[in-house]
DNA sequence: CCTTACATGTAACAAGTTACATGATTAG
DNA sequence: CTAATCATGTAACTTGTTACATGTAAGG
């Protein structure tokens, strides 16, 4: 049910292709939500299917037609039920946590290079972070409240990672 | 693929039913795995079917039978192989992060009821954390590593809940 | 010459959820 | 009397992954 909110959202903001929400996915909204294409095309399908998209195929000179959605107003009031209704709590997977439970068939140099590999995609992901922040809200407090909402987001991965990061030199340490 | 490997390991270090399993992951396993009754028996049987595990049906009176399930060598092999291989990147599926990228269309008294609601969660986990570590690391230093492995999961889930707490707090004020 | 961007899709599979089904025993 | 515990399962469905398929154009 989450990927079809996402997609209303993308799409109430502005109306577009599968192609383009695959290329929103893989910027704006990297921290936020991730599908594959297929996914994404199947299930805005089925969403036009059941009447909440509308669909304009746009035909193009030498490549393939582009099919661009718009959220119908039963689109729109499905988004709205489901901003309405709290969320669910999302089930614990966390298959590191189970090497940690494995600690002793868990080779030192696997565990090793486990953790640092983790170490070095935070960082990575810090950097990501601050370069976001930099170009987009460098003055968090001058927007307007639906302007800074997504900042809030951010921050969040921020204070995850960070407590991610202090763990992991915790446990190198060892 | 990961829930094979966590049911490899608990099967590793002591042979059981899927009942027993499903009481592992509400106990001992809750924050690193979860998984319905229906998923793990599914599993169980077709790790039997590869031959990654053995099952010993022990009849009991005026009661089903129990399956009990024991680890086989090839079993134990695969655990190995995925003990070594470093995990993928795990997929970004953040539901919350999305209302936020939808603010204005989120109404002012849901967003406080879901953030007070996640914020009463936490605070819980973060009490069952602390009860935990009371019982089971009450002196992390005096364990030997694999013992201590465990307790290093908890320290983690309570940095990320922390993490969590002072954000709400943070998007609370506003 | 090779890769990336553009733009869509089918098919098969794996993983996870929800509903339904059985049936005795024990605790409140 | 009701709910929980013990113990397993079938069936239908949704969600997500992987592989395969097509075809042009631009850039290095």
């Amino acid at each position: 049910m989450s990927l079809r909110a996402v997609l209303l959202i993308t799409l109430q903001r502005d109306p577009g292709t599968g192609y383009d929400i695959l290329q929103r996915f893989k910027t704006g909204l990297a921290h936020v939500w991730q599908a594959s294409h297929q996914q994404i095309y199947r299930e805005l399908d089925k969403m036009r299917a059941a009447g909440l998209l509308d669909c304009e195929t746009v035909p193009q000179a030498e490549r393939p037609d582009r099919k661009v959605y718009c959220i119908t107003a039963s689109g729109r009031a499905e988004l709205d039920a489901w901003l309405a209704a709290p969320l669910g709590p999302s089930p614990v997977r966390q298959p590191l946590f189970a090497k940690f439970f494995a600690w002793d068939a868990w080779p030192a140099d696997a565990r090793q290079q486990e953790l640092t590999a983790l170490q070095a995609q935070l960082e990575e992901r810090m950097q990501a972070y601050a370069a976001i922040e930099k170009e987009w809200f460098s003055d968090p407090q001058g927007l307007t409240p639906d302007e800074r909402a997504p900042w809030h987001t951010l921050r969040l991965g921020q204070r995850l990672t960070e407590a991610w990061l202090a763990w992991i030199e915790e446990v190198l340490e060892e």
